[in-house]
DNA sequence: CTCGAAATTGTTAACGTAAACATCCGTGGA
DNA sequence: TCCACGGATGTTTACGTTAACAATTTCGAG
């Protein structure tokens, strides 16, 4: 019964597009399945069936909700769809920042790897890592449309803020030693600088000096002290640590403190960054790389092959990081939870001009 | 009537943290306004009120009813509030990756920016720049949580995937000319260059050799155009562009071509890394930097200052750029639709070690 | 002490979707 | 010929929230 395409169905469609009765033309509501079904003449339900492929609807039907469909530019509703399933189909990432290359590399592995299984990720920034601020995300988090949530963050600020964690929210933890209470997904730092180190000693340097990065981090924490343990495994000298805070700029101003001492010939900076900075420094010092002094950095940012001279550097694998964020993390959501515990990605040296045996 | 906390309250509460009737203590179904009305012995509505710190709710009541959130640990259903609203508070962000320090440093302040505004951000990330995948980015969007969108993206391929675009849908787009038929933001890329290749000129080389970035990119186009503008505007040769891919290993090689002809004094590389490949090309060369050939780069990214030596560069305000997408994206959504037009956010020349007068 | 206005709280309905169940139809076997 | 069965489609309901309206309570003025 009822009337059927012709006609009808156009100007239907024009009234229901042109948004009814509002003058000026913009739609003031969006198209809905019932739209479609009126349209179409048959139960919404019928276009449901439609919209997520269902069987057991008749070829002609489909045609005409298909065209329905198609006539209203109808687009699926996914607050209705994350109300009636109970679930976002989507990802929060806290961070700090996008500023270091790591974290935005790891970011966009995340965003690639979510969206192949079908979520979408949505950044959640924290200004300044005070806990007030780790605080607030979470709280916004709690009410946030988010199936789960990778924290990219120092954790010792989440110590303290733990309690609030709302239960019940699934998290994976990246670059943190909360291996214990939450599963962790990490690049395997303290190997890489093990690497680094015995790259340096292999050579035949003496011992190696260190620019770490800043206190606060994990990361720069875990690569200093497996600089110091490889020194006094091997029985060398532990020089005293010059401390940077990431940045280009921090690393220079140690590298000029190391090119004053005269018995420094190696240099093992915590990331690239730094690395570059402490080249600088040498430069400008007069002391050449790597005829005097060698210098290996971490990270191995895409820019590191054009430094002058080229870095030696420790690889870091950010995309796969994010991979088995994403992995484990819907692993988590989907089935059963998992259970703390740190997986770690391998590292890799890659030799270039910065290294070279001492003088 | 009915009973008030006491114990009553905290079994209760109980129950429901545990899940009820679900073993193994695993909350199956998140807590609702509806469970905590009950508890608070109120009506859900009162609950939402409170929630929402609308009035009318007197003291005794509001303090059982936080009381009962607290004990239940009550968060909102934002799937269920955007139903309601018919909004998300979400904006999402249709890029190819955050590689790039531009595209992570815009990222970053749009989500911040965003965030103060109450609203959260989605990431889009688009695999390959095919049409194919834009087209399929744009159609998930369309179903996407979001109430409107960013395109950081060169804007070749939108055109053909434009009719596509979702009416009804709010858009601001970086980085390229469709500011006839979207609100665009981008960064006042003809000026920056022309400040760029008139500082060479003004130390006094006759001309400036130019690194290009890739032909698909209006920034690059529109930096490669303002530089040609500018050295036919002084009656200056026009020297061949050597064309890079913004990459530092690109620039290398355009920087190892350039080494090789004598007549090259001064560098105009369209972004810092393909000038920083440009620096190294040159002192492999044996070419100096400043004093035989001078070198300027473009965005002025944090390791720029300590390259060797310290690249002259322009600087761009990411962060800006960010902010004014946000906010014009906002007023779009909240008020009437603004026409299109380009935004032009101003850059700066920061002269550094890399450049000076001609031999 | 009574009445009515104001303040507080409760009830109903709707947002768009989809599972569960109900209904209708035609077909084939007894 | 009739009935049972299965396939196609329709109807009801619930997800969690809140606007709009309804009901109830409180309090002050006369």
């Amino acid at each position: 019964m009822g009337h059927r395409h012709g006609q009808g169905v156009t100007i239907e469609a024009q009234r229901l597009r042109a948004g009814s009765d509002v003058p000026g033309g913009r739609r003031k509501q969006r198209v809905s399945m019932a739209d479609v079904a009126r349209l179409a003449g048959v139960s919404s339900q019928t276009v449901s069936r439609v919209a997520n492929g269902q069987a057991g609807v008749v070829e002609s039907t489909r045609e005409q909700v298909l065209t329905a469909m198609r006539e209203l530019g109808y687009r699926p509703n996914s607050a209705a769809r994350s109300l009636r399933y109970g679930r976002f189909n989507t990802i929060g990432v806290i961070l700090f920042g996008l500023a270091s290359t790591g974290n935005s590399r790891t970011v966009e592995a995340i965003a690639t790897h979510a969206a192949a299984e079908g979520y979408a990720i949505t950044l959640i920034p924290v200004g300044m890592p005070t806990q007030d601020n780790v605080l607030g995300a979470f709280t916004r988090m709690g009410e946030l449309a988010v199936d789960g949530v990778i924290l990219i963050i120092e954790v010792h600020l989440l110590d303290a803020a733990a309690v609030t964690l709302p239960p019940g929210v699934h998290v994976v933890v990246v670059d943190s030693d909360a291996g214990d209470r939450y599963p962790v997904v990490d690049t395997d730092q303290a190997d890489g600088a093990r690497q680094a180190v015995r790259h340096l000693l292999d050579l035949g340097h003496r011992t190696v000096h260190h620019v770490a990065g800043p206190a606060e981090s994990y990361a720069a924490e875990r690569r200093t002290g497996a600089w110091r343990t490889v020194l006094e495994e091997s029985g060398r000298p532990v020089p005293p640590v010059e401390r940077g805070d990431w940045s280009a700029d921090s690393g220079y101003h140690a590298g000029l403190r190391l090119a004053a001492d005269p018995s420094c010939t190696a240099v093992f900076a915590a990331n690239d960054q730094m690395a570059l900075g402490v080249l600088r420094a040498l430069h400008e010092s007069g002391r050449q790389v790597p005829a005097e002094v060698s210098v290996v950095g971490f990270d191995d940012i895409a820019d590191a092959s054009s430094y002058l001279p080229p870095l030696t550097t420790v690889h870091q694998d950010f995309a796969e990081v994010g991979r088995r964020c994403v992995h484990l993390l819907l692993d988590q959501i989907h089935q059963e939870p998992t259970p703390p515990g740190t997986d770690l990605v391998p590292t890799t040296l890659i030799p270039r001009a910065s290294t070279a045996p001492p003088p």
